[in-house]
DNA sequence: TCCTGTCCTTACATTTACCTTACATTTTTG
DNA sequence: CAAAAATGTAAGGTAAATGTAAGGACAGGA
């Protein structure tokens, strides 16, 4: 279900109340998305689009200055991106019937996180599936939308865990990512006591992307820091 | 892709909701297709059907005077042509239940304009290409449009929910597609819930597909992740 | 040299996700 | 309406994935 290519994706957060928009941007950090800009505004919005270049846009039907349909009318006369509508219940029925076509998707509030994520994640894998870039390390090559790594022309196949382990560190390409930060990744809520069997995975990983498991030289260990990937350009 | 014989199809275009007519017949246009007829009504779509002779139809599943599945009988009784459904999430999809047979196909509300294309021209191709292309598996061939399974010269028939599941996986073909992407392909409205049966089903796909089912090497389990479908050349 | 701490490596135990089956229920068909 | 087919449900079984733990290697410091 987890993480990828996918969650690098910038995504522009647009509703009114704070309370709101800290809610859902903490629902998207969980799940591992990097790139999130939030407006209050529809003039906020317009402005933060045209110098951040959102790829997915999430707005509230209802702003204070407009509806979130005028916004996406602005925004797609010159970009194009998907759209996910949030409305509250009862809100503009009317008008919403009609509107909601030109949307890619909505959700009435209240909603649940976990429906919420899915249908993110289900608009972002449908709107740019035909991308699917291997990550190439030194010694080998990962496809995580097959969950694989080629080596030497073998397809070898990763686990859960080693592909939101790798992905983790894929995000973080190059940098340094603290053992807590990858069990969090791996575990997410009450992340601690796994970092041993971290380590284990390392280990399995490394075996399937490393030419000499024991020498390492695509996923690396920081002494007392954490560990490293090296991937190809960054 | 474009400027294609299959451009010129005469199609035929039934929703109650002028939004909607207006949205997806912008959309077919901006792809290239010159032909299209609407009508709001079965009534209508009836008239409009005798002397117009559409040669595909996308349907709204609720009409005003019946139900689209009403009007699919009417018509594909005097004329056969294929047909793709709209259905609104939310909206009583028990009628829904034991279709998408054959050629046709269904988008729940509201949809990607990019998938409703692409399922559009993937219909037109199958359905009017003189040979319908088989799609080759190690072990078997999928005929989408008899929905059946050629296994060692037999022929075996699939069911609604395999053939949507199986649909599914195809178009991700060498993908991985989560348990959540395959269930909300197979019941649309409301995956939550059918994860066991969902389960069932693969089941009994690959008793059709595989050579040894309990060995399964073209629909295979990536364990914490989803299903993946193994077609040549992909 | 020994000690200390960090990480590696391995073998093994445990768990979880999935398989499999038989059966219940619903839907379609004649 | 009855029979057949399709679909959904549930429970016990299983193997692969994951977790655990113990011994080893290695570096740095005293």
């Amino acid at each position: 279900m987890n993480s990828d290519y996918l969650k690098q994706k910038r995504i522009l957060l647009v509703d009114d109340e704070p309370e709101l928009l800290d809610m859902v941007a903490s629902i998207l950090n969980e799940d591992g998305f990097q790139n999130i800009k939030t407006a209050k505004t529809i003039a906020e919005a317009v402005a933060v689009s045209k110098e951040y270049a959102p790829e997915f846009a999430i707005l509230d039907v209802m702003l204070p200055d407009g509806s979130g349909f005028d916004l996406m009318k602005q925004l797609k006369s010159t970009f194009d991106y998907p759209v996910l509508f949030l409305t509250a219940r009862g809100e503009d029925d009317d008008k919403f019937r009609g509107f909601s076509l030109g949307a890619d998707d909505y959700m009435v509030k209240p909603f649940l996180p976990k429906e919420l994520l899915f249908r993110i994640n289900a608009i972002l894998r449908r709107s740019y599936k035909d991308e699917n870039p291997l990550v190439k390390l030194p010694g080998s090559e990962i496809d995580f939308d097959r969950a694989e790594v080629i080596k030497n022309g073998k397809h070898i196949p990763l686990t859960a865990k080693e592909h939101s382990i790798l992905a983790a560190l894929y995000r973080n390409a190059g940098r340094i990512v603290t053992i807590d930060a990858l069990c969090e990744a791996a575990w997410g809520d009450n992340p601690f006591g796994y970092e041993n069997s971290l380590m284990a995975h390392i280990r399995r990983i490394r075996e399937k992307i490393e030419t000499d498991p024991s020498s390492p030289v695509a996923l690396i260990t920081i002494k007392g820091l954490g560990y490293k990937l090296i991937v190809e350009g960054k």
